[in-house]
DNA sequence: GCTATCTAATTGCATATGCAAATAGCAAGC
DNA sequence: GCTTGCTATTTGCATATGCAATTAGATAGC
């Protein structure tokens, strides 16, 4: 490919030219077939490529930028972005850099591994069809030694292959999601729970104290990735955003 | 005015002429000098006004349009958005239009009311310096004759004056002032905690049984609004949301 | 080798122009 | 009154053009 991915970007003759164009180049980041860091053809090339004006090129270009999909300077050209760690509140994130943020020493374990697959209860955590192979794992993540979150995760091994053979000694699965898979839509739920007893010997807490659940899924493209519920302490948590009427601030 | 309120767009000459204009009409809505439903005057208007040329004038209105503070449409123009109601998962929600999508019967009830100076840590909710006038309101929300929720509320009398005169027998405290202020920030904290007694029994529930606490604060341009915090019985409620890598979908 | 300078690539912005699409409101006809 | 059709208004989209700002990389000078 000596075009540097120029004639990946194809037009599919629906609605306005621009966002045919701005349709085109996102799916090639979302798909990761452009990975963060790589160049997007400059304006010129991609206005002979498209036969479209260079406004035309432009406009969609600047919307990207906007969205935060790509970035631009002039001269050095356009490149895609990173995914941003973490938005305010409910966004993918890193537990260890949670825990460094609060200026404690992070740690984990993996309490327990189980590959095969799913029991049926998780399946449907997935609302699989049919019992697929999975990874089942259960951490506890630390915070200054102190019982931070407890993770009980599940990871799709059709979607994310590799995960099969990483022991998570080092890196905690979230954290190794992150870095060697791709998502293209999450959900969030998030709701009180009261401790089980092995829930509280876990956290160090007593039974039935209240506890904040984050369940979510990720999914790429229809197919499962990750499902993980993360049971944080109640007293010792919680989660803050801000916005404005109109949206995020 | 005659002029159907165009000569109060006015341009700082601060940056890209485009942006300017975004700013300026940007800004008439969040101050409350456009409310929802005010129209905005056509591109030919702004442009000879602004001495802009109309694609000028057309990207900044494309751009509020995406940022959804304006709508438009051939031929009818351009009016002021209504703020929209609820944003996916933590957004400034109307409780009974909530209950209602659960297809419940709504009710509420007042359990108590207090005009006048707050005690020191209502006072503190806010970050108030001096104990300014509020009024503290204690409500319980019913769905289907249950209870839903139960909230307590902090309105600032300073910035919204007219809640003193506001009986709050048919219109719950939140859903008053979603129409009758204005805010443009507010900052959301969740954490799970266990229902004390008196909170229990309002509930119907068990003490100690974990709960969502919700807490909002709101602002108008740095002044406060109101604080309220919402509880929710654990079990019964779960909030969620959807996003992609780069924000919402 | 190092630094200052120049050049050219690339994006950013604004204008002028023309046509297309939607439709509110009016007019005509029944 | 009711429906049908016309027309003018307003936004939507695309193009062509020109200049400004930024700066990576090449070049020249020391």
């Amino acid at each position: 490919m000596s075009d540097n991915g120029l004639d990946a970007v194809k037009l599919d003759g629906a609605g306005p030219v621009y966002d045919q164009i701005r349709r085109a180049i996102r799916d090639l980041v979302l798909n990761g077939a452009w990975p963060p860091g790589t160049s997007v053809p400059p304006e010129h090339a991609l206005m002979e490529r498209l036969g479209a004006s260079r406004m035309t090129v432009h406009r969609a270009l600047v919307q990207l930028a906007r969205e935060g999909l790509i970035t631009r300077r002039r001269r050095s050209g356009t490149v895609v972005a990173s995914p941003p760690a973490s938005h305010a509140m409910l966004d993918i994130l890193s537990i260890p850099d949670e825990v460094r943020r609060l200026g404690q020493d992070y740690s984990f374990e993996i309490l327990s591994r189980r590959d095969g697959k799913p029991a049926p209860e998780v399946a449907a955590l997935f609302e699989l069809k049919r019992a697929a192979p999975v990874i089942h794992l259960v951490t506890r993540h630390l915070s200054g030694g102190q019982p931070h979150v407890l993770e009980e995760r599940v990871i799709h091994l059709a979607t994310v292959p590799g995960a099969a053979d990483e022991s998570f000694e080092t890196v905690p699965p979230g954290d190794w999601l992150l870095q060697h898979s791709l998502w293209s839509q999450a959900e969030h739920a998030l709701s009180a729970v009261a401790a089980g007893p092995r829930e509280a010997e876990l956290l160090g807490i007593g039974r039935g104290e209240p506890c904040l659940l984050v369940e979510r899924r990720t999914w790429n493209q229809e197919s499962p990735v990750t499902a993980v519920r993360l049971l944080y302490p109640g007293g010792r948590h919680r989660f803050v955003g801000r916005f404005g009427p109109y949206g995020r601030v």
